[in-house]
DNA sequence: TGAACACATGAACATTTGTTCAAATAAAGA
DNA sequence: TCTTTATTTGAACAAATGTTCATGTGTTCA
């Protein structure tokens, strides 16, 4: 065994149930494809009709409309309907100030790679 | 078409290049397995050796090492050798506060599903 | 030296995922 | 009404992923 110690111990009993373990990681896997990240990069831009996703970032309409659903399950967009068209936003902020941390994030690798 | 417009080509010139996007996504979908986030959970209470790691969150001690090199390779973690131990850690305060953004958008999330 | 420990690695497999296609729904206009 | 437009849906399939097992590498200690 490696040391089953305290600290072994005190992780042990902070970690979050696997439950809500689940919960986060799905939100961070929906951000996790080019593909929706893209579409949720045009939507902090503000609102979009599916079919203008589609066209500004040159992807088929089926596909934008499948990956918005799954954006849509972990409450990162909502939607309105307008007559014919479905108009899109990012559901709040956090989704906006995540892709800044990110972008941070490589950022630092970027500056650490150099030294 | 859907509108063609002005909306749409502003989009479209400012959504970052594919293979920048995609490095984007590769962080997230690190963060986006279960058993990896709980690993990145127990490394934000401190530095820990891979076993301890794995005892800890109950996984198998190879499972943790294969976790530990895609985390590794997305510059989320770091580690330093000390004699037969590899000793983990994050590698920036980034990774800290995205997990403290998620938890807030998942709350964001129950409070409207509340409402 | 050799056994025991800590960890990494590679192959293999089932499962999940992204993407496409064809078809369905739903609203708008002729 | 029928047609066109906007979007969603479901089936299908290739590709990617998570996990396990067996093996390999490097370190410590007897």
């Amino acid at each position: 065994m490696a040391s089953s110690n305290k600290k072994v111990e005190r992780v042990m009993k902070s970690i979050p149930e696997m439950e809500k373990c689940a919960m986060i990681a799905d939100i961070f896997k929906a951000l996790g494809d080019p593909g929706r990240l893209r579409i949720v990069k045009a939507l902090s831009m503000g609102k979009l009709c599916s079919g203008d996703i589609a066209a500004a970032l040159n992807m088929e309409n089926s596909l934008v409309s499948h990956q918005l659903q799954v954006l849509k399950h972990q409450g990162i967009v909502t939607f309105k309907k307008e007559g014919k068209f479905m108009i899109y936003s990012l559901s709040n902020e956090c989704v906006k100030k995540l892709l800044k941390l990110v972008d941070k994030h490589l950022n630092n690798c970027e500056q650490e790679a150099k030294q």
